[in-house]
DNA sequence: CGCGGCTTTGATGTTCATCAAGTAAAGTGG
DNA sequence: CCACTTTACTTGATGAACATCAAAGCCGCG
């Protein structure tokens, strides 16, 4: 389960610029009244206004079908949490840590109340949300017009250049969800690393990879 | 090119009720001084905020690959201008028509203006954004699962049951153009029609098409 | 220790993109 | 208005990419 933190005044976050300053004072007292910060660790599942401070979480689909479907996987200042919120639609978006994630939270009902009253903050709010879902859409088209090993360049790069800024680094999710975030079976996933490691583009131990060949993936991620 | 044309006071739209109903009467007034309508003719391209009465448009995207995108078809009330408007990706969403519509305009300052003053109206256009970008992304990633028979069902039962009311309709796109929606290449998707024709599913004459057998289409949609 | 889930590799089959080629329809210029 | 060009449409043949099936090794867990 997740635990409640101490948790410190909004009014210091280092955050605060990133979505809040468009607030008054006085709203920004409302926030700080009505947030909590929280622990997470993996396998948590996440389901209200999130503000993601530190480790990873994934953000799906469940489908009709047995499978669930990755939308995106997010780190320290993305707001994919965003697209949950005002959703009503027949199936939702879910929120689960994939690493032990820190998270501040504020309620949902305070949120709706200071979009009413600062037009501001709604405003910066919509910019936001019409950019995180531009950006899983282009990714979603882009994806299915290339093929597999496209599809494992882009993502390993991902890991290695957006969220852990390493060319090492242990891979926080499954191959079945790796395959599952970039619309692959799980073992064309196997296969396609299993290629890349004999080609030396790649060092593999178990969850632990190793990018050998930054230049020739790219590469292959550049060229369809 | 378009053509503008006398405009009725927002104040008796029927539309009105739709999105403007938190507006007050200053701030309707405001939207009805900055407003024109215009007819639209088939291949016309549509850059604003806009609102459509009457008609039939295309919602795609250019990517940097040859050839064009096309995320969605939209007819009366629906709102698809949203996604376009607060958009700053670097490759846009693009709206044209595809029959000849009738579209109310707002200048996107003075609906800037608003949504800052407005924050009830700001919420409305959160919840309308979301639902919108919900319903592309989920049609998206359902149509990636699915086999160009199923794509192919979809979208005609789309065009005679949400667009045309009828069985028999004169479709308004190239069939290249039906492959740009629904991701497949034209030779597959007149392959696919054929099969149908000869199954006793469809009768195509030209652009004109009736669907015969709605409950066999029905079920190739349902059945993956 | 044995069960189930994850991982890996190989073999096989299906689906679909691509190539090719020909017909029909729709503009275009003389 | 007709010859010409271009664009849309249509069908068939071929091959590549990928899903699926099968089997075996590995690991953690009750």
């Amino acid at each position: 389960m997740s635990e409640t933190i101490k948790s410190p005044n909004c009014e210091f976050c280092v955050y605060k610029s990133y979505l809040f300053e468009s607030l008054t004072r006085e709203e920004l007292a409302l926030v700080n009244l009505n947030k909590s910060e929280r622990l997470f660790h993996e396998g948590d599942e996440i389901k209200e206004f999130l503000y993601l401070k530190d480790g990873l979480v994934k953000l799906f689909k469940e489908g009709k079908s047995r499978h669930e479907h990755i939308i995106s996987i997010a780190k320290l200042l993305d707001f994919i949490g965003l697209l949950s919120i005002f959703s009503n639609a027949n199936y939702i978006y879910s929120i689960t840590a994939i690493e032990d994630s820190s998270v501040c939270f504020i309620d949902l009902e305070t949120i709706k109340l200071i979009i009413k009253r600062n037009g501001k903050f709604a405003q910066s709010l919509l910019e936001k949300m019409s950019s995180i879902s531009d950006q899983v859409l282009d990714t979603r088209i882009e994806l299915n017009k290339k093929q597999l090993r496209w599809r494992i360049a882009y993502i390993l790069l991902m890991f290695s250049g957006q969220i852990y800024n390493s060319n090492k680094f242990d891979l926080p999710i499954s191959r079945k969800e790796l395959g599952d975030l970039i619309d692959m079976r799980t073992e064309n996933v196997i296969r396609i690393l299993s290629e890349f490691r004999k080609d030396g583009i790649l060092k593999i131990e178990g969850k632990t990879f190793e990018i050998l060949d930054v230049e020739l993936l790219e590469k292959i991620r550049e060229l369809g």
